[in-house]
DNA sequence: TCCTGAATCTTGGTCCAACAAATAGGTGGT
DNA sequence: ACCACCTATTTGTTGGACCAAGATTCAGGA
């Protein structure tokens, strides 16, 4: 229940040093954040309106508005009008949002990205290898089938992508899975650029097939070798890109 | 009826099509972001007042201050009375802080946190035994020796993570060190839980010189059954732990 | 001239009142 | 029972007001 509680204690405790003076705006947000957790309120559900928000804080409607659009920003809450805010399931949204503003692509970060995706890729072989049962790679194979039948860059980069977060997801851990959509944005990105210079579809779709092959006959080295062939194959194509139309969305 | 329903999907697509209408405040962020791009502007450079702002971009200044808020909660500026909102580096802790707020802690998470850290760090072996320095070896020893020098849990639980954080570092690439970073609120509150059972600074300490001497000494497999072994150890000490609330003010 | 300290001015923080726009929910007609 | 209309409520946005704190200015003394 309370492990919400746990963590904002550790992390009020982390950054103490506060000398108790504290903006109105945010003394608002953790009130609104109470209220959610005292009222157990789930995804969906209604806040009391601006007035009542203020009326019950003691604060004016411009200060709530500002605490709600901090809590907009946080995608904890969504705000519609006549409705009020409502309880939003879109953290994950706002943290890869936030996270690929920070991002701003440049070929250095395209190299630093897959030399992540090398060491998470490669490193989770082994527990896929020992775990991953029958119908876990023939799913595989059904994602990873979807990149024929689609057309355009931007529809064979999400399907590209599918098929390594499908590889990730066998990993069965949850922290890397979400560390490692943080960075779909980025990824996909990559994958744009690559397959805009030309159309590899089938080389796509074909490496994957002897990735899931080489996961089938349990064989740890085939793996490592063909998925890090396959993250430097991409590499060359993204040489000296410009990418200063780094916008999210 | 079929006819309404034509006509209501079409409008729906229509307007679904046509974002036009977005809210001032969102408009008011964009507008500033391209403001600060325009203009180049460096960290801590000062943005213009709110009320230039509002001027600037006919808006309120009510209006100007929600984007402000906006901005400071993705850490892009922060507002100081007098001087008004200057360009900020505080985005990595705010993206920090963001991701920590959806990962609660329980028993489960621990122990998928220490997954992801045995991926991640048995993973790094390779690079840091190719490319580390003996410079680099000997900082990872001053790195370590800092937690024989302090006193309370939470100092010795820092240091650790300081410790594991400059293996991180070693593997040489930024997307996986900020990623790992993210997770510094939670492998460290892990890290307390497991110090506060026993103090166990003395070993730690001596666990971490060996994982070095197997790194200074080029050896792969060593590096791998000691990190292993290392990250499990911790875990034996967070079995049940959760009682640790008691809500400050 | 240079330093100092007080007066002043600017700026963010907060609040209030008002109006516009949107829509949920009721109301009445068919 | 269904549908179009109306109303009241709620968010969206604006302009203005005041306060506290800090930056700026400026006068006066060494």
């Amino acid at each position: 229940m309370s492990d919400n509680a746990i963590l904002l204690t550790a992390m009020a405790v982390t950054a103490a040093q506060e000398p108790a003076k504290v903006s109105a705006v945010d003394r608002l947000v953790e009130q609104i954040r109470d209220l959610l957790r005292d009222r157990a309120l789930v995804i969906g559900d209604a806040l009391p309106t601006e007035r009542e928000l203020g009326e019950l804080f003691q604060a004016s409607r411009n200060t709530v508005r500002e605490a709600l659009q901090i809590l907009k920003a946080y995608g904890i809450v969504e705000v519609r009008p006549k409705i009020g805010a409502v309880l939003s399931d879109r953290h994950e949204d706002a943290v890869r949002k936030l996270f690929a503003f920070q991002n701003d692509i440049s070929p250095a970060s395209f190299l630093d990205v897959q030399g992540y995706r090398k060491i998470v890729e490669v490193g989770i072989g082994d527990h896929i290898i020992l775990h991953a049962s029958a119908g876990d790679l023939a799913n595989l194979d059904l994602v990873n089938s979807r990149i024929l039948q689609v057309e355009g860059v931007d529809d064979a980069a999400h399907c590209d992508f599918a098929f390594h977060e499908a590889l990730v997801m066998l990993a069965g851990n949850r922290t890397l899975l979400t560390n490692y959509r943080l960075l779909q944005p980025v990824i996909t990105h990559i994958m744009r650029v690559g397959k805009a210079k030309r159309p590899v579809q089938i080389d796509t779709h074909q490496t994957h097939s002897e990735i899931i092959a080489a996961l089938k006959a349990r064989d740890r080295v085939a793996y490592a070798y063909l998925i890090s062939r396959h993250l430097e194959y991409g590499l060359q194509f993204v040489g000296s890109e410009n990418t200063r139309s780094a916008r999210n969305g």
